[in-house]
DNA sequence: AGAGTAGCCTATCTAGACAT
DNA sequence: ATGTCTAGATAGGCTACTCT
């Protein structure tokens, strides 16, 4: 086999593959097909042989009407651009990861990478093992559905659709409050932010918090050049006067919109060390909230549960 | 003969509705 | 909170065709 020299692990923003898998982006193919030319260019020279992404994308098992189909798609996306060499080969160009996501019409790339092996992205189920490496990018940190769809706009069944394809592992998280079984009364009567509310066997108020997920289909990248990126599509996006309100905390952090006033009041932070909690608490400090809540991992319940205590 | 392609057919996917 | 079902839509495979 002549097939060994070609990469067998891609990296991705798997904000931009969630963006290509919608049924109506039509770009689903050409968005894989960037993927395995960016990784094919290990030099980082911006341009791949066209020849050799052809042989690598059918070695992976994509069929001749299939690459047809994608380099087509890719084209039309601006995803790639044909150049003849003097030597008579083919070329193709391939854009940033920022203008990429101006071309797909993405709003922004993400906060992270992922890496996952390239034959996972082709064949049945290959959408499912792109939202999987969206779930690896959180690492394991609490994220509600309904959060997740107003990022990425992935209706909820859908996320549970793939989830269960992909066989992502879902697992709950209950966190221990500083208040005492006692005063549960007044925070029925009065109102907290806090949601489904009981006493736990210690006396301590004890609240259900959004379910951590787990993969081993993707695993989380480092930042990378994601600020750059993000930085080259907004310019791109201003410059075309398609500026849209940005959220005004990472993705790190959850913020909650109060209805009154349309403004970030409110955050919620789970850690998973003391360093991270300090980090956190730094971060908060700069932010001027009116409310926060702020979590430090506890334990790992019989159950499976996760245990995390409010600081 | 071999490469490339059109069009048909089937498998897969989406996302709402309903059930548990 | 999850699982099941479904109609309608899309993607991908297959085959026969054209062209050189």
């Amino acid at each position: 086999m002549t097939d060994t020299h070609f990469p067998e692990r891609v990296t991705l923003y798997p904000v931009m593959a969630i963006r290509a898998a919608r049924r109506s982006s039509r770009v689903g193919g050409g968005y894989r097909l960037y993927v395995l030319a960016k990784a094919l260019d290990t030099q980082g020279r911006g341009s791949v042989s066209r020849d050799e992404l052809r042989e690598y994308a059918l070695s992976l098992g994509v069929s001749p009407r299939q690459w047809q189909r994608w380099i087509i798609e890719a084209r039309n996306n601006d995803l790639v651009t044909d150049v003849q060499r003097a030597s008579g080969e083919w070329e193709l160009i391939l854009p940033s990861a920022g203008v990429a996501a101006y071309s797909m019409g993405c709003d922004g790339v993400g906060t992270r990478k992922a890496e996952m092996s390239a034959a996972d992205l082709i064949g049945p189920g290959w959408k499912a093992r792109v939202w999987a490496a969206y779930e690896a990018t959180h690492n394991g940190k609490p994220i509600s559905r309904e959060r997740m769809q107003k990022i990425v706009n992935v209706p909820v069944s859908t996320q549970r659709y793939r989830d269960a394809q992909a066989g992502v592992v879902r697992q709950q998280n209950y966190a221990k409050l500083k208040a005492k079984a006692d005063s549960l009364p007044g925070l029925v009567e009065f109102g907290t932010r806090h949601k489904a509310l009981y006493v736990r066997k210690d006396g301590y108020i004890g609240s259900r918090k959004p379910d951590s997920r787990f993969t081993d289909i993707a695993l989380r990248a480092g930042k990378g050049r994601a600020r750059k990126a993000n930085a080259t599509l907004h310019r791109m996006q201003r410059n075309d006067g398609l500026s849209l309100m940005r959220q005004a905390l990472s993705q790190d952090v959850t913020p909650e919109t109060d209805a009154t006033n349309d403004q970030s009041v409110y955050v919620r932070l789970f850690n998973f060390t003391p360093a991270q909690r300090r980090a956190s608490e730094r971060k908060i400090a700069k932010l001027d909230l009116s409310r926060r809540d702020l979590y430090e991992f506890s334990h790992k319940a019989k159950s499976g549960s996760l245990v995390w205590v409010e600081c």
